[in-house]
DNA sequence: CCAAAAGTGTTCACGCTACACCCATGC
DNA sequence: GCATGGGTGTAGCGTGAACACTTTTGG
């Protein structure tokens, strides 16, 4: 083989997994279920294959736990330190998903002893995982601000004080709801539906779904999602 | 072992290395001088080694080539495309530098087939490393923004013009040579010298230095730098 | 009528833009 | 003195921040 004299490495894939529920945002962890660390908390994970990119072993693993598919998913970065997994030599490349916490099955989550926890929750973690959500909910903050990524963790339809409620569990601030209600309005991306929601107040707020469409219309023609100033 | 019926792989490392000369922002590729694509237009790239980890592994490629160390060196992303590599199955993990071109060894360079390109002199590269190029290029520009990584790829003294200049060729835009010069004097991270630049016009343009010491200070009292208003 | 959340109006200040203008110097 | 790049002044506009205000409806 022509590179027959270099060394070779197991490579995992490790997911950290963003829900939002009850206006908060959450983490996806699950017990390890082999050697090393069985039953400690821990991202989920898994090991390349030889007939699979990265990509599609995120997925995998993701469908693994959670069932479902179609996820919103990606790199965060590698991370290589010489002894992360003091079993043997691994490089982890780290993902993070966005889900729409209602659609997950809860039966899986079960079954792999997996559960949703808040930040202020999160257990002590194995090898690096603490590190790999440093880096996630660092890069969901920023890229939060330039790319509509934040409907993949609202249900389709959605009010605007939900919306805020999400953007201000990303960023762990309080938003003016009248200056959130106008930006958000005036980038021409949400569809007003005919409908309701009067569970939360007795006025009724009207519900909104994200037109993708919309957005890729403006975006080709020079507009840019950009929230730097909430 | 504990993973032994996991599979192995190759991980290589693939540099894009910045400069700027000229008032032209340049990338150094070489010949690749082993097989597969032996004599074809690449990055720099070598495969990681059990006792290192990615980020020493991509210095060490690099000064390989260009003699130097202590680059700013920052991870891109990991490649994984089944067949970006024909003769074997090879994960790259992407990196970019920003090196002052000064600086580098001329020998070395020659020694290895190394040499500057302009953004549209770039020919053809092998496998998925024009992507890299790309993604690299992507991650400049934003990274320029919020950032003082510009400082990086000039000398320890600078003209304001220089520094726009720069600015202009990331950002392939005119800017403002007024605006700029407030903008950047405005933020107090620059310290200006009793020194003129006389080359480049009668009146003679000050000397400025990036001051590393004041930026860590006004970041830790709540500044950002932040360009994304130029 | 009152409470409570939805939604609108309005004012202010700051920062970017555009461009006019002055400065220093070698020829 | 004039051309050239360095550098300053400034008016206008757009946008975010703050907060007062109106709307709707169930109790």
């Amino acid at each position: 083989m022509t590179y027959s004299n270099k060394d070779k490495f197991y490579l995992a894939v490790d997911c950290v997994i963003f829900g939002f529920d009850n206006d908060q945002l959450k983490l996806l962890l699950y017990k390890r279920d082999f050697e090393p660390e069985i039953g400690k908390w821990s991202l989920m994970g898994g090991f390349l294959k030889t007939n699979e990119t990265l990509d599609e072993a995120a997925s995998r693993i993701l469908a693994r736990i959670t069932g479902l598919r179609d996820i919103y998913l990606e790199q965060l970065s590698a991370f290589s330190e010489l002894n992360r997994d003091p079993a043997d030599r691994v490089i982890s490349i780290g993902y993070y998903a966005l889900i729409n916490s209602k659609e997950y099955s809860a039966e899986m989550l079960k079954q792999y002893g997996a559960k949703w926890f808040t930040f202020d929750e999160i257990p002590k973690l194995i090898f690096d995982h603490t590190e790999i959500v440093n880096r996630a909910m660092k890069r969901l903050k920023r890229k939060a601000k330039t790319q509509p990524i934040g409907f993949e963790l609202l249900p389709s339809q959605f009010t605007i004080t939900q919306l805020r409620n999400l953007y201000e569990a990303i960023y762990q601030r309080e938003l003016d709801p009248a200056n959130f209600r106008r930006k958000f309005i005036g980038m021409k991306l949400l569809d007003r539906l005919p409908i309701k929601d009067m569970n939360h107040s007795r006025k009724g707020a009207f519900l909104y779904a994200f037109n993708k469409n919309k957005y890729e219309a403006h975006t080709s023609s020079g507009f840019a999602f950009d929230l730097n100033g909430i």
